[in-house]
RNA sequence: UGACCCAUGGUGUAAUUGGUAACACACCAGUUUUUGGUUCUGGCAUUCUAGGUUCAAGUCCUAGUGGGUCAACCA
């Protein structure tokens, strides 16, 4: 679904230019390039957007393909994670997903062409001698003793590299640039190094592996790829890629960046990611509170909401930090027309109506969503003795509180408009039970009974209702940016109440019932969705996001 | 003592490419509601600064200011 915008973007006037120009004879052919080194994240989710919608937009396709040039930081199991986020997200790329590792042979014979053209060379120093002559940025660099080794011997050290007879770190091949160049990257860089290690792909076929400046715009350029997005950061990559197009004679792609989208409370550096995880802080990559794909898609959260929201966000090339409320409401959003209304009472307080025949029970019918005429219903039990929020009933309440206390009335959400009368204290002075009269003729939907109630309360039957557990999640940091501060490591601003696990909650029978993915509200409360580690005893549900609440709001005033 | 990118309300994006600031979120005040949910209505900026070009500048020019980025045998 084509989210619909009628300004267009940077990239999207790009790509007009470029049609209205006949460039690549109008072809839009764009790819989606992670290294499967970790979990997509939500950064990840608004570049698969931009490429996969820009595409789609202009009739074009979307390769996906793995950036997979460092063997030891890349395993197949993030290869499957990334598919299958992909495809959650909505998305589906042109053919087989490809690699970059796949082209390794022809990107060395790009190697060996820049080695014959006198423009790259074999450099025997150590990394840290070749960091030493690079220079800074407002210090040029100085020449390689090596820079101008004789062809053919190039050429040979670099197939004897290939040919596994040197070590890792022994030497390196480097692009024959500028060493004064005021772009730091065009100062020879490496594009060939040695590693012996097994690659998840490749297994032990190669020994040395191409940088990424030289695989990224060669893979491009093999796949024909005319429009290359990526974000900021790579902006000083630019030139060298260009450079290398240029040098080699191959598709001319070419790069754009766009600005990466931020999001408050929410981090998406994978390092970081990992250490949570390492550090026992969440339970795992699909932690409901992480700000992975995986994470969001336990948590509760629509595909369709977060793509709606990198719509939203916009593609621009100024720092950005997105708001979360504004995530929360498209979720909100979304999750009100389609959610199952239920009852649960998470801090359950007895009630008993008195004048209700002990031993009776009846069922009434509950709208499963009032926003959806067609969603039907399903039936609550109701008997003499039920639970309400504890919250729901107070002794001596404040002004404007419409819910339940003494002599004071209020309607039991479907059900009836009832009356307290009394209630039970324990030796503390803590209410342990509420009692009241209910009124037959004020039941819901034919109401007679002629009294007016502000407050609606939620309610369970206490003879049909069964124990959850509830996850209930917050944001994950106690700061918006919890990486951006220079003094203080992120996990200082670990957020310890970010999980709260409410193991005494009470639910209509009708839970039992919901499907495994079907997105839930419990009324008065939140959305909810049932979590993975739900069993036949006991079910489990996450918090995706709570209800807004402004009589809170009010009361915090 | 460098290069490159960026600059519109609290936040994020827009502005028919020079024609008099729009939308969303947030916030405030009401409305509706058998969820204090939902709905609906109203309120909330002269576009970083200073010059300049022009009948007209958020859009163009100049100079500042502010923010970001750039050196890994990572991507």
């Amino acid at each position: 679904m084509s989210e619909e915008k009628e300004s267009k973007n940077f990239i999207q006037e790009i790509i007009e230019a470029d049609l209205e120009a006949g460039t690549h004879e109008g072809r839009v052919h764009m790819r989606f390039p992670p290294e499967p080194n970790g979990y997509l994240h939500i950064g990840h989710a608004k570049a698969i957007w931009i490429n996969f919608e820009t595409a789609k937009m202009y009739g074009g396709k979307t390769n996906l393909r793995f950036d997979d040039t460092n063997p030891v930081k890349e395993d197949v199991e993030y290869v499957n994670s990334i598919k299958k986020d992909i495809n959650w997200l909505g998305y589906q790329w042109e053919g087989d997903a490809l690699y970059t590792s796949d082209y390794f042979e022809i990107i060395y014979g790009y190697a060996e062409d820049l080695i014959q053209k006198g423009v790259a060379y074999i450099d025997e120093q150590s990394a840290e001698d070749i960091a030493a002559q690079k220079g800074t940025p407002t210090k040029p660099g100085t020449n390689s003793p090596h820079r101008d080794r004789p062809v053919e011997e190039n050429l040979q050290l670099f197939r004897d590299m290939r040919a596994g007879k040197y070590p890792d770190g022994a030497m390196v091949l480097r692009a024959k640039i500028d060493m004064a160049a005021p772009n730091m990257l065009m100062r020879d860089p490496l594009i060939y190094r040695i590693k012996h290690a097994t690659h998840h792909n490749t297994g032990d076929e190669w020994c040395i592996y191409p940088m990424y400046d030289f695989a990224h715009g060669q893979s491009d350029s093999i796949e024909k790829i005319t429009h290359s997005c990526c974000s900021l950061e790579f902006m000083h990559h630019r030139p060298v890629y260009n450079w290398f197009i240029e040098q080699l004679g191959i598709f001319p792609s070419k790069q754009y960046e766009f600005a990466r989208m931020n999001v408050a409370y929410m981090i998406t550096s994978k390092r970081r990611l990992l250490k949570l995880v390492e550090e026992g802080l969440v339970t795992g990559w699909d932690d409901p509170r992480m700000s992975t794909l995986s994470g969001m898609r336990r948590r509760g959260y629509l595909p369709e909401s977060i793509r709606r929201f990198c719509a939203l966000t916009g593609v621009q090339k100024r720092d950005n930090l997105q708001e979360m409320e504004l995530l929360e409401s498209v979720i909100r959003d979304d999750l009100n027309a389609k959610a199952t209304r239920v009852m649960v009472v998470t801090d359950p307080l007895k009630l008993v109506i008195t004048n209700y025949p002990e031993g009776q029970t009846e069922e009434l019918p509950s709208k499963n969503n009032p926003q959806d005429e067609n969603s039907g219903h399903h039936l609550m039990t109701l008997s003499r003795e039920i639970w309400i929020e504890r919250g729901d009933f107070m002794l001596d309440p404040p002004k404007k509180y419409f819910r339940l206390a003494p002599d004071k009335h209020v309607r039991l959400k479907g059900a009836y408009i009832i009356q307290a009368t009394d209630h039970v204290t324990d030796a503390s002075g803590k209410v342990t039970e509420v009692h009241c009269q209910y009124f037959p003729e004020s039941k819901s939907g034919s109401d007679n009974s002629g009294i007016k109630v502000k407050g609606t309360m939620h309610w369970v039957d206490s003879t049909s209702g069964i124990p959850v557990e509830l996850r209930i999640y917050d944001r994950l940091f106690t700061d918006p940016t919890p990486t951006s501060h220079e003094d203080k490591d992120f996990l200082e601003f670990y957020n310890k109440e970010s999980l709260v696990v409410n193991d005494q909650a009470i639910a209509e029978k009708h839970l039992q019932e919901v499907g495994e993915t079907e997105p839930l509200q419990f009324m008065r409360k939140g959305y909810f969705i049932k979590d993975q580690d739900s069993t036949k005893e006991k079910l489990v549900l996450n918090r995706t996001v709570a209800l807004r609440d402004s009589w809170a709001k009010m009361q915090k005033k």
